[in-house]
DNA sequence: AAGCAAGAGGAATTTTTATTCTATTTTGCG
DNA sequence: CGCAAAATAGAATAAAAATTCCTCTTGCTT
């Protein structure tokens, strides 16, 4: 093989190594299907997406069994590995072992070192933060799931299907839920309205409420007294609305019509929406699906 | 082979089946090599010490680098497996590498397998809807913590730190992110500018973007192109960029000084903001305690 | 619309790799 | 100390895998 693979692969390697160095790591090569994506032919970005995706499949598993997994033939992974500047697959295969080989821990010895570090308390470095959030996080989510009762999600999306425009408050923290709620609803085809108090016009966008529409509300503590004074507006006007708060005695509860209490996650005194969203995007795909 | 291989393989793995079943992963065959280690002829215990050693190199290599690092024959690799009720060393191998592969196990097949589990209630109510939406949440925010490296974050923070002025690019479904980083960042006493496009303005509020600044930009695909546009003319104007997007193909790759890649919960062609909300929050965090 | 170049598929070929076999050495025991 | 049984090394062989090469397709240009 020798003899002739040089033959007929040097001008390729010539050609390629012109323009840049064959990678050496998994990070360079990754960095360089990036950039060079746009420019390969299709077959070629098939294997290019699956690459990527998939780096230990690359590394482990023979070439036949890669090709009928990325749904390409043999010869096409070899092609895109000359692409790259290799001198034949394997070559390419390599560097995808090399990261397995360097990478020693296994999964659950690497939480074990996560959950170490955590509870060192000592490690305020931001991979140690993040794994905090994102643990609390995992915990809101649950309790969500459990707390939230069926009931309510069904009366929530029943009012959000009867109305003909949704109407959407929220301030400050929670203004983003707000936010991801007007994209959210507008793109399954449902008239949103964001009262954003944008220009202080808050006032004004509040007489556009309609006893035939709903507005979603969220406060968390401490209640923002415009949004409050929105809910309490609406409710004067008849206008059904659906709350999204942090606890029974908040002052949502006695003017909503259905109330969901969510406990986001909290880390350094700073509350996540995690859950707060979960629970958003949950209404809107139930609201898309059914109505 | 097959044929001569197992006239003379099954004398051999009867014997050993009888003791006890052969092992089906790493953690159990680390277990009965241990246990069976004194047994052990001189040059098979040597393959034990290697093999306990080196687990990676066993999944990785093939049988002729395996033995040369390990200073022993081929042939005596393939009788130590055979030795522990394998059919041939490939047998064994596979084990090895089965806890490579699974170390990490991809994004898409941890949410494939929560479907499994969810397939119980083929319910399409709002509950289902939820407890769906807070699993692949939660799946979203284990592969967060898995992919992000240390030193992305590291860099990311000190980027933040030395900016005088941190703007805030995002658009449409990630609009919320933007608009809870100004939030956070204005409540840790950052001074954050929103580049929220109103009134049509960007290109203004582009024009305030300095190199003692840094900018965070937010987009997934399909890549909002008033957001990439503003990290190319940020990138041209030497203002440090931390992007966060969702795969590496993203325009944002180049262009960026620090990118984070998250993979956020889908369901129903819904992608949530869970995980960047959680990405986002800890930076914010992070900058909050160190700087 | 026709011809051409680049790309893709798949069988054929070569190389690499795993496994077996036998001659030889080592080890344990009487 | 010598004999038998087990273990080992290394060449020989068989299997599997990677790679090449030729044909057919696709998309683009003139």
């Amino acid at each position: 093989m020798p003899k002739r693979k040089n033959l007929t692969s040097v001008g390729t390697r010539t050609r390629r190594a012109a323009a840049s160095a064959v990678p050496s790591d998994v990070v360079g090569l990754n960095r360089e299907i990036s950039t060079r994506y746009p420019t390969l032919s299709k077959r070629l970005r098939q294997i290019a997406e699956f690459a990527l995706k998939h780096p230990n499949e690359i590394a482990i598993e023979s070439i036949a069994v890669i090709a009928q997994h990325a749904g390409v033939q043999p010869s096409a992974l070899i092609r895109f590995a000359k692409a790259f500047g290799f001198e034949g697959f394997s070559d390419l295969q390599r560097i995808f072992q090399q990261r397995l080989r360097e990478s020693r821990p296994s999964y659950a010895e690497r939480i074990a070192a996560m959950r170490e570090e955590l509870h060192g308390q000592r490690d305020h470095g931001p991979q140690a933060i993040l794994t905090r959030f994102a643990e609390a996080n995992i915990a809101a989510l649950q309790h969500l799931c459990e707390e939230t009762k069926a009931g309510d999600l069904d009366r929530a999306v029943q009012i959000l299907r009867k109305a003909e425009t949704i109407h959407l408050v929220a301030q400050r923290r929670s203004f983003p839920l707000a936010a991801y709620l007007y994209y959210a609803l507008s793109k399954i085809g449902r008239r949103a309205h964001l009262i954003d108090a944008i220009g202080g016009m808050d006032q004004e966008q509040r007489q556009l409420m309609d006893p035939r529409d709903a507005l979603v509300a969220v406060t968390y503590a401490d209640y923002t007294p415009r949004v409050v004074e929105t809910v309490t507006f609406a409710a004067q006007r008849k206008v059904p609305v659906v709350g999204i708060t942090d606890q029974p005695l908040s002052p949502l509860t006695a003017q909503c019509d259905v109330v969901f209490y969510v406990e986001d996650a909290a880390v350094h005194d700073f509350r996540s929406l995690g859950a707060s969203m979960c629970l958003a995007q949950s209404l809107v795909v139930a609201l898309g699906a059914t109505g």
